[in-house]
DNA sequence: TTTTATTTTTAGGTAAATCTAAAAAAATAA
DNA sequence: TTATTTTTTTAGATTTACCTAAAAATAAAA
């Protein structure tokens, strides 16, 4: 059994994971609001729990049993986000921090029966996998709006950025899951990109364009 | 803000309060199974953020401010009980354990919003009332199963013993909230009660008739 | 009203998760 | 390859919530 810390720590080590192979102390230290020396302490508790693997100075990289701890705990948020929004009518932008605390509730029953009420679900509100109770992921292929080419269309199906800012400058766009575009033009001058949603042309920045991610639906 | 640990004190500190005027020490660490001595400890911490009153040697009582914290927390306690079992399928002795660990989530919003969702709930699984978001509670007159007088017949609204094995015992003779009885007699030799329930007659202790709360319904 | 028992508090310590400051190792630049 | 910068670790403290053992206060019994 994990405190409430080590989860953090493990969820945290899981995402980095994510885009570097070996996570730092540095990384770890930045995402989870705390010193690299309070890092370095909590990393030989998890090493010594047999939950990461640990070589000073060279970071660390999960176990088996410390992966499927973080990834369970990324199902517990993710469904309570779920939750939050579908059930009790929460803004996409307003579940990640209660998520946060929820996440840590000590249930596999209480989690199990919540997915089942939920109707099973496959995504978050921001499209994230929703792993299953053993773990696995359904595979997900994104391509991001900003790879689209001139002329083709895609279903919205995610975001990579979840900063609330973020999140309800989309809203505010009209951009949100399920939502199909068509990429209209690319303006050479500052790259922002001219698409085509709810027979509406829209005009959104390079930076908008790369965070959020779509599912191809072929040219035309 | 209070810690998780703060808000179990303020929680038992509230319960006890129902039952005796200032509240000890001894008492305090029993039902947090801790140490008398850890119980002065945090005791002297909250008089310090004016939570409680406090006279060394003598007890303790709520203040106003910590009264209606520990409020918050019954309310939310109670609330997360209900949603297990309306929603989530839980039974009534199922719940209590998730419920401790749920009602220290962080978020007005969210128990408000879950309040709604739950279309305004005002007993949780037990009968127990639930406060609303000031702190009110609507007034309920319990009358103990074995205060009836023979012939006289209520109906099953609350427990005052929340142990798994008194409630999974209730589930078993069909005496769960909202049901009908009628006391047909009561045994002199071990005080046991004879009731009428969904037109079956049933002897139940005279242990287990205390802690089943009703509603009379007069006489016949 | 003493004596005895119970309750409560103090004194001194431990473990978890932090911190700051300084030392050590590794990576990068000159 | 040596010097500099960056990253990481150690050393030593702090805070929170506990603990045990012993002292002090209060309550109950003789
Ligand atoms: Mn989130
Ligand atoms: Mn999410
Ligand atoms: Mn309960
Ligand atoms: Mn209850």
């Amino acid at each position: 059994m994990q405190s409430f810390t080590e989860e953090n720590y493990l969820k945290i080590i899981y995402h980095l994971s994510e885009s570097t192979n070996t996570v730092q102390t540095n990384a770890i230290a930045e995402q989870i609001q705390t010193k690299p020396a309070s890092v370095t302490d909590m990393i030989k508790k998890l090493a010594e729990k047999g939950l990461i693997d640990y070589i000073k100075y060279q970071g660390v990289t999960l176990t088996e049993k410390g992966k499927q701890t973080a990834i369970n705990i990324v199902r517990k948020h993710r469904l309570w986000e779920v939750f939050l929004v579908d059930k009790l009518n929460f803004k996409w932008d307003e579940v990640h921090d209660v998520a946060e605390e929820l996440e840590h509730i000590k249930s596999e029953n209480l989690i199990e029966r919540l997915d089942e009420f939920l109707g099973f679900p496959k995504a978050d509100p921001h499209g994230d996998p929703i792993p299953d109770k053993n773990g696995r992921f359904a595979k997900t292929q994104f391509v991001k709006l900003i790879e689209l080419k001139i002329g083709e269309s895609g279903t919205i199906t995610g975001v990579s950025q979840h900063s609330s800012a973020f999140l309800k400058h989309l809203e505010k766009l009209g951009l949100t899951l399920g939502k199909q575009v068509k990429i209209s033009d690319v303006t050479d001058f500052d790259g922002s990109v001219e698409i085509l949603v709810d027979n509406k042309q829209i005009n959104i920045s390079r930076e908008v364009a790369k965070h959020i991610l779509t599912t191809e639906n072929g040219k035309n």
